[in-house]
RNA sequence: GCGCCCGUAGCUCAGUGGAUAGAGCACCGGCCUCCGGAGCCGGGUGCGGAGGUUCGAUUCCUCUCGGGCGUACCA
């Protein structure tokens, strides 16, 4: 239920049935419906609703916008949409629609009834499919793996509570050219620490990590990788280590509040003949030819730069060949959009993937990649400087360690993905209000405490069929207002990919809140002006708490 | 060189082709001390630049300047 939304359609409605009725009558003349917008204005002088439907009709009608919106006006009935108080035509031909406020009277009940599935929208019946994070199992959550896995769940939660059938997906790359590297360093550190005066592979991991790894298994199996056949040996270490970081990666990841419906293993694409299969299909269609002992995908064919291996001339099948199997497998498990959730770094990567879909035989535009610009940190005003000793600035435990899960979550979904973001760790952790995420949740902590004093005074919350709403002054009605905007915050964010506007509404809505608590009173006022705005308490907590819980932070009753 | 992203107030950032471009912080002035740790009111110069499409452009297109990233038989 969207009760901006239900008002648009009525407008909407109003408007087509006034331009028929001015073609039937031949006040004026047009062959195409223009494609016009019912908006809220940004100025409030130009009424609640307004439509630039006569500057879209101008040409067609051949006749003046302004004339066109008079007679637009002229036939619509007012009656039809029951709080339309008044219309007018305004600047160059705007129709403004002015409503009665008294329909906000129904935003209590509407938010009260349904709880925290306010804001949710109708299902969809569309399978969309989020992948996200997938990072590296050779080393620690960095920042660029926060950021993505912040945006990347929020996303998924506002398109579950958008009405789509959400599932969320890490891909493991446990498969390919860096996992030998990873196995190579990891038998290297084993031996060198066994005593062995061996070299550390140049392209090799050289971060502390891989020795911490190494000690556990010299704790568990000591001398006994020393006799083995290098390969085994490198394979032995290679599922120790794997085994080891997706413990920690599904550990650090469900400490930030994430859970995934599937993890995904590269290696079962190796192994169950799905990347062969998907390249062979490519060959059958005519997209890979040989050249310099390589395969090549065509993906120039498809607006790329260059074509792309995807067989190597020693035989092993590229990164990007196992993808284009994993993306095939995706599409083939039903998603009818399948969103990746990448690092700016592999942006070069997005045309040729959604060249290959397309080779495949697949509508490039199901896959919808969010590119994430880099995340740079601040602490005491100054960048955070990259270890060189772990390979990161802060690691996703560590940040999570110093400012907290909520804090982070927010910092991270406040930013739209494609700004280059600070993050300042300082403000992170202040609690004050400065701090937008304290900020929010501390309206939510303050709307509680109003609660538990005012049981602790004998009242409780009357059930808004008790409420009279006409108690509500011009600062209540603004907030009513703003409340009645979060379906259409949430279908537009869902729509856009953009969680981002979920954490600027929660802000905003905290700030109107705010605002009111520090001009009004709730409790100790006249009875029914107490029982309407403790009403209104109701209707923000539940707002800002089915806003919080989207971008995946706490909405604490005390703080 | 080529490609992608970004460039909005002093700073950090919003802004689904609409009417007079916003928020927070910082700064200045005035007020207030009340459910929860201070708050309230007021104060402003800006869409990097130049063209184009459009009735209308921060938004779309072209060029240009600046920053980031990419441009591997790495992932």
């Amino acid at each position: 239920m969207d009760p901006i939304q239900t008002i648009r359609d009525g407008l909407t409605r109003l408007v087509l049935t006034a331009l028929e009725k001015s073609r039937e009558t031949g006040m004026f003349h047009f062959d195409s419906l223009p494609n016009f917008v019912i908006e809220v204005p940004r100025d409030e002088e130009h009424g609640d609703f307004s439509t630039n439907v006569a500057l879209l009709l101008a040409r067609q009608a051949k006749k003046a916008p302004r004339k066109i919106a008079e007679i637009v006006v002229g036939q619509i009935d007012l009656s039809y949409v029951p709080e339309l108080a008044k219309m007018d035509v305004a600047g160059a031909g705007f129709i403004n629609f002015y409503l009665d406020q008294s329909w906000l009277y129904r935003i209590p009940a509407l938010v009260v009834s349904m709880g925290n599935r306010y804001g949710s929208g109708e299902r969809q019946n569309q399978k969309v499919q989020v992948e996200f994070v997938s990072a590296n199992p050779t080393g620690n959550l960095h920042m660029g793996n926060a950021r993505g896995g912040a945006i990347g769940d929020s996303l998924a939660n506002a398109l579950a509570f958008a009405g789509y059938d959400v599932e969320r997906e890490f891909y493991i790359n446990d498969a390919g050219n860096q996992i030998e590297i990873f196995g190579q360093s990891l038998e290297a550190r084993y031996l060198q620490l066994m005593g062995a005066k061996i070299e550390f592979p140049d392209e090799g991991y050289a971060g502390q990590d891989v020795v911490d790894t190494v000690k556990n298994i010299i704790r568990e199996y000591n001398d006994k990788l020393l006799s083995m056949e290098p390969l085994t040996r490198q394979a032995f270490v290679v599922d120790y280590a794997l085994k080891e970081k997706m413990a920690y990666i599904k550990n650090t990841l469900a400490n930030f509040g994430i859970q995934y419906n599937v993890w995904f293993s590269e290696r079962t694409l190796h192994e169950g003949g799905q990347v062969t299969q998907a390249l062979d299909e490519l060959r059958q269609k005519g997209y890979i030819y040989e050249e310099d002992g390589a395969l090549w995908f065509k993906s120039t064919l498809f607006g790329d730069e260059k074509d792309e291996v995807v067989v190597r001339a020693n035989g092993l099948p590229t990164y990007f060949a196992a993808d284009i199997a994993y993306h095939k497998n995706k599409f083939d498990r039903g998603f009818d959009r399948v969103i990746n959730v990448w690092g700016a770094d592999h942006h070069g990567h997005v045309s040729r993937m959604k060249g290959a879909i397309q080779a495949l035989g697949y509508d490039p535009d199901r896959l919808e990649i969010l590119l994430m610009q880099l995340v740079r940190l601040y602490r005491g005003g100054v960048v955070v400087r990259m270890s060189k000793r772990t390979g990161t600035t802060v690691s996703l435990d560590e940040l999570i360690e110093e400012v907290g899960k909520d804090a982070a979550r927010f910092f991270f979904v406040m930013r739209s993905a494609d700004s280059q973001m600070e993050f300042d760790l300082d403000l992170a952790k202040e609690k004050s209000q400065e701090n937008p995420v304290y900020y929010v949740q501390y309206a939510h902590a303050r709307i509680q405490s109003i609660f538990r004093q005012a049981k602790a005074a004998g009242f409780e919350l009357k059930p808004p069929s008790e409420v009279d709403c006409t108690a509500f002054g011009p600062e209540e009605l603004q907030i009513l207002r703003k409340i009645a905007d979060f379906p259409q915050e949430i279908s537009v964010a869902a729509r856009t990919l953009a969680p981002q506007r979920i954490a600027r509404y929660a802000l905003d809505l905290a700030g109107l809140f705010h605002s009111f608590y520090n001009h009004h009173r709730v409790l100790n006022e006249d009875r029914a002006l107490q029982d309407a705005r403790l009403l209104l308490m109701e209707t923000i907590g539940i707002t800002i708490r089915n806003g919080l819980s989207i971008i995946g932070v706490s909405a604490p009753d005390q703080m």
